[in-house]
DNA sequence: TACGTCGTTCGATGTTTTAAGAACGGCGAA
DNA sequence: TTCGCCGTTCTTAAAACATCGAACGACGTA
C-alpha cells in the first residue's frame, strides 16, 4: 500500500508509546486475537468500528512495535511481534495478556470465521 | 482535603485505565520514585510541572488504583499500592518498572532532598 | 481498458487529556 | 482570629485522540 509500512527497531520502541497503544480496548482486543501467534488477514478482523478506524488502530500498534504488517498484493496480514517485544520488554506482554484475559478486554473484537460462514458481511451486527 | 479521596477496589481497577495512567512519562517517573515502597510526602516530589498539574497526575494514578494517598492534617503522603496491584495484575508492575528503568523514563521526576539542602524552593530549576 | 476490491490517507468533528493560573477550603502557627 | 501554607478544584486553552465518510492509489480481474 502506497507507503512502505515502517516498523520500529527494538531500541526505537518506547515504553510510554506501548502503554498508550495498549490503553484502548479495541487495540487490546486485537492483540489478544493475535496472541496465538497466527498471522491474520486484515479481512478476518472484526471490530465495531469503520474500516478507516481499524486501519488507524493497526497503525498505532505497528508504530509502537507491537505488531508487524506484511503486504501481499493488495491485502495485508498482521502478526504479533512477540519475540521482538519480549526481548525489549520482558514479561510485559504476558502480564498484559493475562490481565486482559481476566477482565475480557476487547471482547467485541473477533474473527470473521463464524459470521462469514453464515453470510454476514464485514462490520455488521458485530456492534450489537 | 475537602473531598475524601477515593481509591478503587481491586475489582474496580481496569486494565486500560492503568495502561493509560502509565502512558505519561511524568506519571511513570512518579511510580519509579515510589517503587522502593517508601511513603513520600507531596512536598518531596519534584517534577517540571505546576502544582495543579502534579495534583492532576497524582489523581490519575490514584484513580487507576496504582497509588494510595493518605492525608495527615494539611499534607498528603503517597505510596504505591504494590501488593494490591500485584494481586490484580500479577507481574505487570515488575515488567513496567524494568522497562522504565532500562530507558530511564521520567528521569526528570525526583525527590527534593538534594535541592532542599541547598536552599532551592519547590518546583524551581528542576525544569532545567 | 475498465471495474471492483482492498487498505491507506485526508478532512472534519466531538471528546479526552495536558497544562497553567486563579480561587478556594482546611489546617496550624503567630 | 488572622495569617500563611498546602493541596484540590475550577476555568480556560492547547494539543492529542477516536471516529467516520469520502477520496485516493495499488492491484487483480473481467
Amino acid at each position: 500500500m502506497k507507503h512502505p509500512q515502517q516498523h520500529p527497531d527494538l531500541d526505537q520502541m518506547k515504553l510510554t508509546e506501548v502503554m498508550a497503544a495498549l490503553s484502548d480496548p479495541i487495540r487490546v482486543g486485537l492483540v489478544r486475537l493475535l496472541s496465538d501467534g497466527v498471522e491474520r488477514g486484515w479481512g478476518e478482523l472484526r471490530a465495531p468500528v469503520a474500516k478507516s478506524t481499524l486501519s488507524h488502530h493497526l497503525r498505532v500498534l505497528r508504530n509502537a512495535g507491537i505488531t508487524r504488517t506484511r503486504e501481499e498484493g493488495t491485502r495485508c496480514f498482521v502478526t504479533l511481534r512477540r519475540a521482538d517485544f519480549d526481548t525489549r520488554f520482558p514479561h510485559l506482554m504476558d502480564a498484559v495478556l493475562d490481565a486482559a484475559g481476566s477482565e475480557d478486554v476487547g471482547h467485541h473484537v473477533g474473527l470473521a470465521s463464524a459470521e462469514k460462514l453464515s453470510g454476514v458481511r464485514a462490520g455488521e451486527e458485530v456492534n450489537a
